[in-house]
DNA sequence: TGGTTATATAACCGTCAAGGCATAAAGAGG
DNA sequence: CCTCTTTATGCCTTGACGGTTATATAACCA
């Protein structure tokens, strides 16, 4: 249970990540290919991202499939969102309108 | 020279600019006091953060002003944005197209 | 059965970062 | 100059993590 952090800290992971997005899941060996990493690795890899929820896995005859589970980033977007809004526009902020704990002031109108 | 992700895995780091945020910079004491931290363990984040970027120093009569710098997250919402219009709302999609769009550096008045 | 492919796991190692403690540095005031 | 306050830094230990190599497991095929 390592928080989310923690796991996309990594650069390989993020790379992981990328890389099924777009995708409708890779084999192990294909990401082995597509990344130039050693299969042991992109394993121990997987099995982070699988026990935080960022990739689930399906049986496949000649393999095991991941594919990408993008809502586990929610938590990540989260605590970005009253962030987000220093540096985006008015219009942008539609987008956080969502948001009722941000504890900076809002812009005088 | 860290990478922003390796930053912000560290949780104390997040909670400092967590309280940054909504005030207009704090004072190293007053984050000791606000995050139950010690005080070195404090200044060696703060020295972390400044490095990113993540925080900007000013000196003061009674200490040295912490402010954030929240343009230095922009890297993060980068990485984050193919994949936040997995889990948004159309209504956010029409921020991400904006943001898609709309050359950065001067928010219209 | 034996062999081949695909994936996971185990064992090991080097590195690196976090936290605690003690101390140094810098500035203000008496 | 001394002292108090505030902040930074150096040293040390400990624990966690990434990467590699070797091996185990499983499925499939000849």
């Amino acid at each position: 249970m390592p928080d989310l952090f923690t796991v996309l800290a990594d650069p390989s992971r993020r790379r992981i990540l990328d890389t099924l997005r777009g995708s409708e899941g890779l084999l192990v060996k294909e990401l082995v290919a597509a990344l130039g990493l050693t299969q042991p690795n992109v394993s121990k890899h997987l099995r982070v991202l699988r026990t935080a929820g960022l990739v689930a896995e399906t049986a496949e005859r000649q393999g095991r499939r991941y594919r990408l589970r993008p809502e586990a980033l929610r938590e990540m977007d989260d605590w970005l969102r009253p962030y987000r809004v220093f540096w985006t526009s008015r219009l942008d902020d539609l987008g956080d309108y969502l948001d009722s704990t941000r504890p900076h002031e809002r812009p005088q109108p």
